[in-house]
DNA sequence: CCAGGGTGAGACACTAGTGTCTCATTTGAG
DNA sequence: CTCAAATGAGACACTAGTGTCTCACCCTGG
């Protein structure tokens, strides 16, 4: 038909979990059915049931953030490159990182993968720290945690319309390494 | 006095509560009375039902809150001082000031205290400026939101044991105001 | 000693959500 | 156009969680 843009029931139910489960974990199959425009009955064609739904959204979600990541990233580039180059890659991905955080990963490929992703972010912390960017007496975890709420708030503001998605990754820069105060 | 016993049960209960739903939004009644030592009777005879646990449970957590900020807080010291103490009067309440955040006000009186309390941060981030602490060019939102997650971070490092109770508000201020590069 | 409030245990009815199944209809590829 | 696959609608059984209620049991104060 004249829809173009009509997605794949199974991409549709997709986008609608991801959507719906990032900001509320426990949104009801029915919800994301009805969001997704499609019958309860089609949902479960697709998805087995919840459990599974659940494990392919996370493998898709741990698929296309690293692939993002990786797409952008350049290992010789100096590390705030390469900080600022996650931002711009994983802030639009924002509903689908968080998502991975909120819901456990019991699955062992799963969490290897998501454990490589913790790794990258890890040894980029490191190569921070190398380059003298970032302050030695900072834990690392501490490091790390502002990047990920980092990554959720930028992803927010974006998405509710109060912050350009161009100025995102650079404001998530400025905040992390140099803070919100004056410049001296 | 049997007053003294059935308050001590309803301390452990909210204690409990306050406590689970903090981290999962929900958690059922079962595990709250569980996790409370209390029998699931007990509960619902010291809260009629769920939403009304909840409400105390709001109406309390604003109340510490509240209680907690302005017991340290002095209106005509400088605002970064107002902005450390802060931080030392809430991260200990972390779990109970996000709580307010994850449960939504639908009663009028809380949502007018809680107002207040969004109010009193968004002065605080008013006066910041004013004093050339925060640089002009961020959003208010942006602030408020980093001050937030600063507060829900903290409280979670300091409660699993990787950050001590006394570096945490330095810690934050810090990480807020100038960021986690090398200074300059 | 006893009376009574607070309690734990558990039965009960009710509701929301889940997953299965069937059947009539729609859709789209050949 | 035709037919098989995909779908929407809804009935159905099942489960988990909720809120009520009863009953036996502990306490503690009188």
């Amino acid at each position: 038909m004249g829809q173009a843009i009509r997605l794949s029931s199974e991409e549709a139910i997709m986008e609608s979990a991801i959507s719906l489960l990032s900001q509320n974990r426990h949104a009801t199959m029915s919800e994301i059915a009805v969001n997704a425009g499609v019958g309860r009955a089609t949902l479960h064609r697709h998805f087995k049931n919840r459990e599974e739904l659940i494990r392919e959204l996370q493998a898709r979600s741990i698929e296309e953030t690293n692939a993002a990541v990786l797409a952008l990233d350049d290992v010789h580039a100096p590390a705030l490159d390469r900080l600022r180059n996650m931002f711009v890659a994983i802030i639009p991905l924002g509903d689908r990182y968080t998502f991975l955080k909120h819901e456990a990963a019991n699955d062992e490929t799963l969490r290897d993968a998501y454990h490589d992703e913790l790794r990258w972010v890890g040894s980029l912390v490191k190569q921070l720290r190398e380059e003298d960017v970032l302050a030695e007496n900072v834990p690392r975890r501490w490091v790390v945690a502002q990047i990920d709420q980092l990554v959720w708030t930028a992803w927010s503001e974006v998405s509710v319309g109060r912050l350009a998605p161009a100025e995102a990754p650079d404001l998530a820069v400025r905040t992390l390494i140099e803070g919100l105060g004056v410049k001296s």
